[in-house]
RNA sequence: GGCCCCGUAGUUCAAUGGAUAGAAUAGAAGUUUCCUAAACUUUAGAUACAGGUUCGAUUCCUGUCGGGGCUACCA
């Protein structure tokens, strides 16, 4: 049982027997007490204080007397001011923890729930390539997945690519007017961004064809519907929709280039999945959906034949689940494919890592589900994450001021060797061993950029500064781990229990009684879907480590004893700090 | 118009209703005969505004001002 915890019911104990009430260890407000007061953590008596008609200053006092005098072992000490009650831990305690847990190379892994969840993130269109607000989205889908795991869960990962519709048939028309068979071969150009360029030209020509109309006298509007290319895109549309086999071929073809540069990608991103779903393969699904809602009198028809939904109850719209067509649109796609996938997994959960922009669309979702009384309409989450913004706003394609995922890799691994050259450190590294530490370095930078900052929020990215190496990153990180691995080649500790006796130094003190915090933070990771929680706490791992290391040294310790205490926190901080690293996706080296 | 989110040091981010609002950067001043200076130490600097609830409000409520998103028979 983690520390907290211990402290949260035993105090809830102490509180029981002195007076006679029952309490609930969940109901005791502990945190850590802060740095300028004396203790560990501390109990906040506010709560009680009404219902047990004592002053806090009373309550403080018997409270932290019954728990020195009961829990001789955990706690040394206590002090109260105002209402709060400063709990001093054990030397002992730390000691012990220490010892049991420094060569436990899996530090903050859970006991086993039972519960399988899906994770369905990046979620490209295969008409442009990755761009910054895909990072974002990939990084955290990978990190919340991976935490899940660590908290016992079974997790399937899974990707739904957008690989139909009229965008993808611009590039599609693009490439067949203006392409000159160009090719990733033949231009040398990853397959992702070449398709992504005829994106671009589409538009380019479009917006000429629409002027040149304007200009002989045709509304804008009317234009914009007239001009030849966009006819012959609707056209191509309808083509691919009857499955003509020049269509179905080209788009086929560009796809795989798409596909091919999407891996290249995700391979050095280190996102993967168990499963892809396509549209193109599940935007049929949700069909059946409509019928069942009739039947069961939650959708209705409109006198056009388009199928509707009333949410107004619920403080939303009408929304349109069915068009007058008879085809379907994107949330009546969505509900089939979460149909499929329960049926593929049986999921408890699904979640959704998708922008905070369909926040509406999501809500809606999940209501539909849930109003067709299905099964799995309570386990589906979204994970809303906040846009990258650039100082100046949104990234908009238009303006060219998207900002391009591979580039921007490159571009770190660039920064990270420049660096790493600076430094001279590495000289005994062959060239391929330094490819790669640029390459750790230059994730784990970008990485820990996007990953530390609350998922809910907006974050805003300005290309004009580089991604720090310093400070709240990931390379400090990295760097502290690295370091310590510098000592540990010089000597491990021996196994074996440790004497405490000598008492522990503040700086040791400190860093074990975060140490000991690992679980706990996972824990509330997991239950947010909320990776932040563990980059902030790696970096308060890395910094409270480094404070120690100036200023109390491992090697030249003023005991054999001392030593082998020392040596033990740096086996169980560098294990600390590379499974927290790992939940983020990011590696530690050995050296750099 | 309706619904939702956000305004915290110069900047980028923290803070389950709890103690004197934390970090990091940028600024100023220091630290290397001693385990890796991508480090460490010191210093200065912020809750948009006005009310309310509370023993206690950055956090909850109301209003004002400012920014963003959604509100498609697009996906």
């Amino acid at each position: 049982m983690s520390l907290v915890a211990q402290v949260k019911e035993r105090a809830a104990k102490a509180i029981e027997d002195l007076y006679k009430v029952p309490v609930i260890a969940d109901d005791v407000q502990v945190s850590q007490t802060k740095p300028e007061f004396e203790g560990d953590y501390t109990v906040v008596l506010f709560a009680f204080v009404k219902s047990l008609r004592k002053s806090p200053e009373a309550l403080g006092n018997e409270i932290g007397g019954y728990l020195v005098e009961h829990h001789k072992e955990l706690f040394t000490g206590y002090n109260v001011i105002k209402g709060f009650l400063n709990l001093a831990v054990s030397d002992t305690y730390f000691v012990q923890f220490l010892s049991e847990q420094y060569n436990q190379p899996e530090q903050g892994k859970q006991p086993s729930t039972g519960l399988k969840m899906m994770v369905e993130y990046s979620s490209p269109n295969t008409n442009k390539p990755l761009h910054l607000g895909h990072l974002r989205n990939n990084f955290l889908g990978w990190s919340v997945a991976e935490i899940l795991k660590a908290t016992g869960n079974e997790v399937m990962k899974t990707c739904i690519v957008n690989d139909r519709g009229i965008h993808i048939c611009k590039s599609m028309i693009a490439w067949q007017q203006l392409g000159n068979d160009e090719t990733p071969e033949s231009t040398g150009i990853k397959g992702d961004h070449l398709v992504g360029d005829f994106y671009v030209r589409f538009n380019d020509e479009y917006k000429r064809q629409v002027t040149e109309l304007v200009e002989k006298g045709m509304p804008k509007e009317e234009a914009e519907r007239q001009a030849p290319i966009m006819q012959q895109t609707q056209q191509m549309l309808v083509d691919w929709e009857n499955g003509k086999p020049e269509v179905m071929e080209l788009w086929s073809r560009m796809n795989s280039w798409v596909y091919k540069g999407f891996d290249e990608t995700y391979k050095r991103i280190g996102s993967d999945f168990q499963k892809t779903y396509y549209e193109s393969e599940t935007y049929l699904l949700g069909r059946k959906f409509v019928e069942m809602g009739l039947e069961k009198g939650v959708f209705y028809r409109k006198e056009d034949g388009s199928v509707w939904i009333d949410l107004t109850d619920e403080g939303l719209d009408e929304k349109l689940v069915l068009r007058r067509d008879g085809t379907s649109v994107y949330i009546t796609q969505d509900l089939g494919l979460a149909q499929q996938k329960y049926e593929e997994f049986r999921y408890d959960q699904s979640i959704y890592v998708i922008g905070d922009e369909q926040n509406y669309h999501m809500k809606v979702l999940k209501l539909i589900l849930k109003k067709l009384e299905l099964p799995y309409a309570d386990g589906i989450h979204h994970l809303s994450y906040g846009m990258v913004e650039l100082p100046t706003g949104r990234m908009k394609s238009r303006e060219g001021t998207v900002v391009d995922a591979d580039d921007l890799v490159d571009e770190m691994v660039k920064i990270a060797a420049h660096h790493t050259q600076e430094s001279g450190k590495v000289k005994d590294f062959n060239e391929e061993e330094l490819k790669d530490l640029y390459e750790i370095i230059a994730l784990g930078a970008l990485k820990f950029f996007l990953l530390r900052v609350d998922p809910k929020k907006k974050m805003i990215f300005n290309p004009e500064e580089s991604i720090d190496f310093h400070g709240f990153t990931g390379p400090f990180i990295q760097y502290t781990h690295a370091r310590i691995k510098s000592i540990l080649r010089k000597e491990q500790p021996k196994s074996g229990k440790l004497d405490a006796a000598g008492g522990l130094l503040k700086l040791e003190k400190e860093l074990l009684l975060l140490l000991e915090q690992f679980s706990t933070v996972v824990k509330q990771a997991a239950e947010e879907h909320n990776p932040s929680v563990i980059a902030t706490y790696a970096f308060t791992v890395a910094q409270a480590y480094n404070t120690f290391y100036t200023k109390h040294s491992v090697m030249n310790a003023e005991s054999e004893e001392k030593k082998q205490l020392r040596l033990q926190l740096c086996v169980l901080t560098a294990n600390v700090i590379r499974n927290a690293m790992q939940l983020l996706g990011i590696r530690v080296p050995e050296k750099m």
